[in-house]
DNA sequence: TTTCCCAACTGATTCAGGTCAGCTATTAAG
DNA sequence: CTTAATAGCTGACCTGAATCAGTTGGGAAA
């Protein structure tokens, strides 16, 4: 996304920027502070998640390096939507909000590929607000694995660093739902559970599974 | 949204646009078309729903003069993510994508004010998805109740194109339930059901329901 | 090592909410 | 006017999923 940007612009972006180390479980952003800067993962991993009332959160995405996040937050309320926490040991690089509006308002190529990557979440948000209105728990808990699986890990194993609450999370539900389907996945064979990791035996199972709803 | 376009790239706009009047009922976007236009309503009302598996739809917005839709789902996809209908007779302005696209390209102030837009329903989404996840039926029904109040009818009452399907699509349950949690609402003289038309009688008492989830 | 803590797991219980069947009122069609 | 169709409404019933209470096991601190 950064490829259609001037030399000069980059310059600039990087003269208001700044790298920080996360330990684990270290809130990187939180939600409802002023949104000065957005935020990019260089390395390791962390989740963006909503605090809902009553202590519930919903989570809304796993972060791997070089995504973008705290973007449209910023742009209309000033404060951050969702808050921002380590799961692994994570390098951050904090992005001066308003030069990266300077540089959108310079380059409309830049602004486009922007407005194209907000896109592009807005429509994925719908399609999970879909899926969580319609789908029970077995389709909800199906669609994490595949999301994980493809999308973050690219591999059929599910790393350690993700738990079950965050599956939970991910998926609506409470933790001890979310324990249940997974061993029931393991009983059919659909999932092999070691520890916490979690290894896709059967995906095109999982897929009919998500599906059917 | 419009006024900070010049003379010029409002005509290049008005060149490709032209205006369609959909009777009660009729299909203005089908999800899954091709998306050519951006569509505005200028009189008339109208719902924007996507239809989900197993024939079940989930309302995104009701629709009131001078919305615009269409957008993220074209810039990405090509293929319109939900379809809209007209509630009452409506009259309909198609915006064409290609020139809206070069617009926005030419005049940073605008798609900056588009990235604005976008950004808000984004950030609007998350909201709606929160609560839908984490509250149950009667916090649900409050919300739509306010909603449609405050931010589409913008008077206590709200008219009969609303049906209760409507609202049980829009909130996310049975037909059933909702005029059951309806009926609820009139026995405990929070509103009054005259009809299809629904009168909000005691709103701090709906914002309560709301926030207790 | 022992202690403590927290995540993972499991069975029992409860309840929100979906489904179904039937009834009424209103409107549209014959 | 009669009939059919549809939306609103209601009670009975059933199931999906949350909650709770308790067990197990592994990792960290003392």
């Amino acid at each position: 996304m950064f490829a259609s940007l001037t030399i000069e612009e980059l310059k600039l972006l990087n003269e208001g920027r700044h790298s920080v180390k996360f330990n684990e479980g270290e809130v990187i952003l939180k939600q409802g502070t002023r949104a000065d800067y957005l935020v990019s993962v260089i390395e390791g991993f962390a989740k963006m998640y909503i605090e809902g009332p009553h202590n519930r959160n919903l989570v809304l995405d796993f972060i791997k390096p070089w995504k973008l996040m705290g973007g449209p937050g910023a742009q209309v309320e000033g404060k951050h939507k969702y808050s921002v926490v380590a799961v692994q040991e994570t390098l951050i690089c904090f992005i001066d909000q308003g030069k990266f509006k300077k540089v959108l308002a310079a380059n409309s190529d830049f602004s486009g590929q922007y407005l194209l990557h907000c896109s592009g979440k807005y429509l994925a948000t719908l399609d999970r607000m879909v899926n969580i209105s319609q789908k029970q728990m077995h389709g909800r808990v199906a669609d994490a694995l595949i999301y994980l699986s493809s999308e973050i890990y690219e591999c059929p194993t599910i790393g350690k660093e993700i738990s079950r609450m965050d599956i939970a999370e991910y998926a609506c539900m409470s933790k001890d739902s979310a324990i249940r389907v997974l061993k029931e996945f393991e009983r059919d064979q659909i999932i092999n559970l070691e520890g916490r990791q979690i290894e896709l035996l059967d995906t095109s199972r999982l897929h009919e599974i998500s599906n059917k709803g």
